[in-house]
DNA sequence: GCCTCTAGCTAATCGCATTAGCCAGCGCCG
DNA sequence: CGGCGCTGGCTAATGCGATTAGCTAGAGGC
């Protein structure tokens, strides 16, 4: 029998296909192991457990978030920025549910765990997209985490099956959009 | 040895307290029992079960999180009422993170899930603060939509200890609201 | 003062994560 | 080509936490 020939970076890529197709919290180092062609124990060669593993997803998460942010973003500025950012971000999350969530539960263990790089990769896209406002530095801190939490909010509230009208929430969403779009444009030109 | 004398309320609200000290994930049947002087097998002649019990912690939040938010509310109006419910419920959030963790990682069964109900509730609150601004009614539910992303969001973020500089968090909240109210009150003042 | 009903208890059971210890394929060196 | 060490995978054992089975005693009603 040929060896299956994993690594700690197959197998978290595999855990994170598997929890897009589960879900998260249905993720156990049996079902895991199985979709690998192996037997659980093997499973610990590569990761240190079940936590490990989840942290692993998580980091992955945010650098794969983080680059679909930068590429919608390539070559547009202001509210063209913020509209396919914020498209790019919703339809990465519509089409990688386990792993969001694997990612919004994550908790960095300190200042040099590798989850914290990559979460500032994420929050370095979106104040690429702030930045194209021109506004107060004062009042871009602000503005930059107006926009994540919007957008991470309705990210999982809609993840969550959160929105009662199915139908209208694409328009919701460029609403919203809109609306930031809007209010930023206006600071921008304001006193 | 005198009865405890649990019910399923007082189990799931001590259940509560406990989440918000020790944290929802640390939640387990054994240091529930400890906390309530009892054998853990005791728990199950009150909840089905961990799953049961995670999920009425979830009703119960809800419905605090609603009755919070409604009281902040009460005889306000417009901005006035967005700025009180908004604060109520970052409060709220920051004194009850446990709690409100267990309310976003529930997942309603059906129509007639309590969850539902109780979801609704919190949305309700929010409704009402949009309302006061007396916008176009097509525009009012992505407006509820926008508001209750941002606020969810923000939270979510904060609790999760998101913010680098912790220091400013109080002024981007605040910032944030007044960015929505001054929005609002551009489209509500609009063609 | 008895009777029933049930909260709580102790003693299994079970599932899953994790650990211990064994073994074989692969690359390297002679 | 044959020996050697390294390491990935395996089976067997451990352990902890959730859950279930079956027993018992205290509280409330007659």
């Amino acid at each position: 029998m040929p060896r299956p020939g994993l690594t700690t970076a197959s197998v978290t890529e595999a855990a994170a296909e598997l929890v897009d197709e589960i879900g998260f919290e249905q993720l156990s180092m049996g079902v895991l192991a199985e979709r690998l062609g192996v037997r659980t124990p093997s499973l610990y060669k590569h990761v240190a457990g079940q936590a490990d593993l989840a942290h692993r997803i998580a980091v992955l998460t945010h650098h794969q978030f983080a680059d679909a942010i930068r590429d919608a973003i390539q070559g547009r500025a202001g509210g063209e920025a913020l509209a396919a950012g914020a498209q790019a971000m919703r339809k990465w999350v519509l089409e990688h549910p386990g792993r969001y969530t694997a990612g919004n539960a994550a908790r960095a263990s300190g200042p040099d765990d590798p989850l914290v790089a990559a979460v500032e990769r994420v929050v370095a896209s979106w104040a690429a997209m702030v930045r194209g406002y021109r506004l107060n530095p004062a009042q871009e801190i602000h503005a930059l985490r107006m926009m994540r939490s919007a957008l991470l909010g309705f990210a999982t509230v809609e993840a969550a099956g959160g929105f009662q009208f199915d139908a209208a929430v694409d328009d919701s969403f460029t609403w919203m959009i809109n609306f930031i779009d809007e209010g930023l444009r206006t600071i921008a030109a304001g006193p």
